[in-house]
DNA sequence: GACAAAACATGATAATAATCATATTTCGGA
DNA sequence: TCCGAAATATGATTATTATCATGTTTTGTC
């Protein structure tokens, strides 16, 4: 449903939510070793929030990653889109040229209000709010 | 949200419904052609339906693949899961070793309900069904 | 029974996604 | 101002998915 590479982006951004503040940066070794994804990888595609402001960044020593309060205020979605593009979630379920209810193909109907609801959750998730349930421990980040 | 290669096979099923019966096979290449898939990949597709038992197929002259009435009521969930397997669609979302409301990752309150929707959703659809709003040209197939 | 038409089976290639490796830039501190 | 610590950039390798190609089996027809 969601790619790999999602996932881990994700779940670095949790991690960095609970884990890292402005002035307690993180850098990658210690982003992978704990949330278990192989570090080039994830440095990849920190580098790539990076870019795209959701998450910040600094070199040099004691720099790293870290999320500043607006970060904070980021959807789920955004970080969704950030790595795979919004396309994905939102083509026709059999590939029409545009998803639209004119000329709907045959499942379009019963899926497509689903999947609004779906991508709206997706969007109303805000980092901060997730981080809060994990730090109350209501919530759990894998590995 | 779903591979090609289910894309694929739902255009597939989905052309047979309307176009073919116990007594008026046809074969993969006057499939591929109109729904638009490369031939020689949908030929292996259908044969794996076949094998389990989502379309019906004959060999020799006058052969080909058709849908039988016991094939008409298979679900589009159950075609998905011919293709992709199951847990594409209920694995947890950060991949958590198993997605259950006692140890949730952060997002599982949020989107299990509207997922099992989605699934249950999948699972009602069926192919006569659809097949009756392409008929009535309420529904359209791609390409 | 021979033949040809079809599905079936298997393996090879190509495209994409995931992973690994290495060089370059930035920046704080001695 | 020099050094090392970090992100950044770029490219190479591997794994997975999609695509292509070719041979084998079944079956209706003559
Ligand atoms: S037209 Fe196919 S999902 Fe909307
Ligand atoms: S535990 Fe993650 S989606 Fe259910």
């Amino acid at each position: 449903m969601l790619s790999k590479s999602t996932k881990y982006a994700l779940k670095a951004v949790l991690f960095l939510a609970v884990n890292s503040s402005e002035n307690s940066k993180v850098m990658v070794k210690d982003i992978a070793k704990p949330i278990n994804v192989p570090q080039a990888y994830i440095a990849k595609l920190l580098q790539k929030l990076s870019k795209e402001n959701i998450i910040s960044s600094s070199r040099g020593p004691k720099g790293g990653f870290y999320l500043s309060e607006g970060d904070r205020q980021h959807s789920v979605l955004s970080i969704i889109i950030a790595i795979e593009g919004e396309k994905k979630l939102t083509n026709c379920l059999l590939n029409l040229k545009k998803c639209n209810e004119f000329k709907p193909c045959p499942l379009h109907n019963k899926i497509s209000s689903i999947r609004s609801e779906l991508l709206q959750s997706f969007g109303e998730m805000k980092i901060d709010e997730l981080s809060q349930e994990i730090k109350a421990a209501q919530a759990f980040l894998p590995l």
